[in-house]
DNA sequence: TAGATTGTTAATCGATTAACAATC
DNA sequence: TAGATTGTTAATCGATTAACAATC
C-alpha cells in the first residue's frame, strides 16, 4: 500500500501525452508503441513507459499500448472523469478569456459563478452567470461544492482573497495573480504567471541572438 | 570565452528573483544575503547563490547582495533593458487581455500589430493599433523591426501561420495556441498550455484529497 | 581584527536514459 | 515459435544542497 510520490515533472507530462493520444484517437489509430510515440513527441520512449508504469502497466508486450484505453486511463489519472466546479473571481479580460474558453467545459471543469468588487457589474452576466460581490465568495464555495477558485485579479487584492478561500475549505487556486500565494498544503495552487513566462522567452530569444554573433565573430 | 549552456530550470527562476528585489526596492530595502533572501522566498540560500553565479559575482563576501544593484542586473539578463516590439495574432478575448495588460508595456514589450482573420475586425483598433489581416503579417514584421509574436488562435491555424513567422525571421514566439509548434531553433517558442495547467491542478486536488482518504482509513 | 557572507567545490539527491529479461 | 515491445532494474546524467575557504 506504500505510495510513493510522484514529481511534479511526471505529473506535468501528462496533460502532453493526453493531447497527443486524444488526437492519434481521433485519427483512429487503435494502437501505438512507445517508440512511435517517442517520435512524434519527441521525447524517449524510455521516458514515456518509465512515466506511464508510475501508475500502472497500461502496455502489453509485443504489442505497445491501446491508444483509446490509454487515453480513458490518463483522464481518470488527470481527473478529467469527474466534473470540476469552479468560480472565477475578477471578470476582467483575462478572466472573461477563460469564461469563454470551451475546451474546459468540455473537460468537465465547469464554472459556476463569478466575482468581481466592481459594483456596476453585480447583477450582470456573463454566459448566463451572475456576477456577484465579493463578498459572497465564502457562502457561495461552500453551498455549491466548489472546487477550484481562478484567480484573475490584481495582486493587491489576491492574498486577502486566498485567505477567504483557505478559510472556506477550497480545494483548489488557479492563481493568475502575480504573486506568491502562502496557503496551507491542503490547498494546491496552480501558478499561471505570464509576465514570467515572457521574460523567460525574452531570455531565450536574446542569448540566441548573442550566440550568433558570437558565432560569427569567432568563424563558426 | 567558454560558455557553458545555462539550464532552462535557472532561467525560469531568474524572473521570480527579479520579482522579489523589485519588491524589496519599494519597500526601501537596500541590501539582502541569500539567507534573508531565501527565506523569503523558501528556496535555499545555496540554490540562490549558486543560480546568480551563473551570471556573474553580484554580492560581497560579509555584505550580501546590493538590492538596486542585483535587480537592474538580472533586468538586462533578463533582456528587460532593451524595447521589444511584438504583434498579437488573434484578437480573440485572451489576445485582448494580454493587450490591455499594462504590466508588459512596462518592462519593455511593446505590441505594434494585431492580426485577425476576420475581416469585419479589419482597420478597427484595439488601444490605438489597427487590426490587419493575416495576409499582412509577414510585411509587417519585416518592416517594424518585430521579435516576439504572441499566438492567441485555436490550434488548427497556429500551425500554419507558425510557418509564415519562421520565414520572415521572426525571434520568437509566444504561444497560446494548444498545439507543439514545431521551428527551427533560432525560434524560440514558450508555450502556454492553459489547459495542461489546469489538469495539472486537477491532478494535485485530486491526489491530496485522495491521501486524506487513505490517511483516515488508515488512521492516519 | 572578528564576523558575516559570498563564491565555489564537493557530496547528495533525483530524474532521465539505457539495457535487458519477461512476456505477449 | 520468433519477433516485438513492455515493465523494470541499473547506469548515467544533471540539478540541488552542503560545506568551507576566500574575502569583504
Amino acid at each position: 500500500m506504500e505510495r510513493k510520490e510522484i514529481s511534479q515533472a511526471v505529473i506535468g507530462r501528462l496533460p502532453r501525452y493526453y493531447r497527443y493520444l486524444g488526437e492519434l484517437r481521433d485519427e483512429g489509430v487503435e494502437r501505438i508503441s512507445s517508440q512511435e510515440l517517442s517520435r512524434k513527441m519527441q521525447v524517449t520512449a524510455s521516458q514515456i513507459r518509465q512515466d506511464l508504469n508510475h501508475f500502472g502497466g497500461f502496455g502489453q508486450q509485443g504489442y505497445g499500448y491501446n491508444v483509446e484505453y490509454l487515453y480513458v486511463e490518463i483522464a481518470k489519472i488527470l481527473g478529467l472523469d469527474k466534473e470540476h466546479y469552479l468560480i472565477l473571481i475578477g471578470a476582467g479580460n483575462l478572466g472573461q478569456a477563460l469564461l469563454n474558453y470551451n475546451n474546459f467545459a468540455r473537460r468537465g471543469f465547469i464554472f459556476k459563478g463569478i466575482f468581481d468588487k466592481n459594483p456596476e457589474l453585480h447583477g450582470t452576466k456573463i454566459r448566463d452567470i451572475e456576477i456577484r460581490p465579493m463578498e459572497e465568495i465564502s457562502n457561495f464555495v461552500k453551498d455549491n461544492n466548489i472546487d477550484i477558485a481562478v484567480l484573475t485579479i490584481p495582486k493587491n487584492g489576491a492574498i486577502k482573497v486566498a485567505e477567504t478561500l483557505v478559510a472556506c475549505n477550497i480545494k483548489a487556486i488557479w492563481n493568475f495573480a502575480h504573486v506568491d500565494l502562502n496557503v496551507p498544503e491542503s490547498v494546491q495552487v496552480e501558478n499561471v504567471h505570464l509576465s514570467d513566462s515572457l521574460m523567460k522567452l525574452s531570455y531565450n530569444s536574446s542569448r540566441y541572438q548573442g550566440m550568433k554573433n558570437e558565432g560569427q565573430k569567432a568563424g563558426d
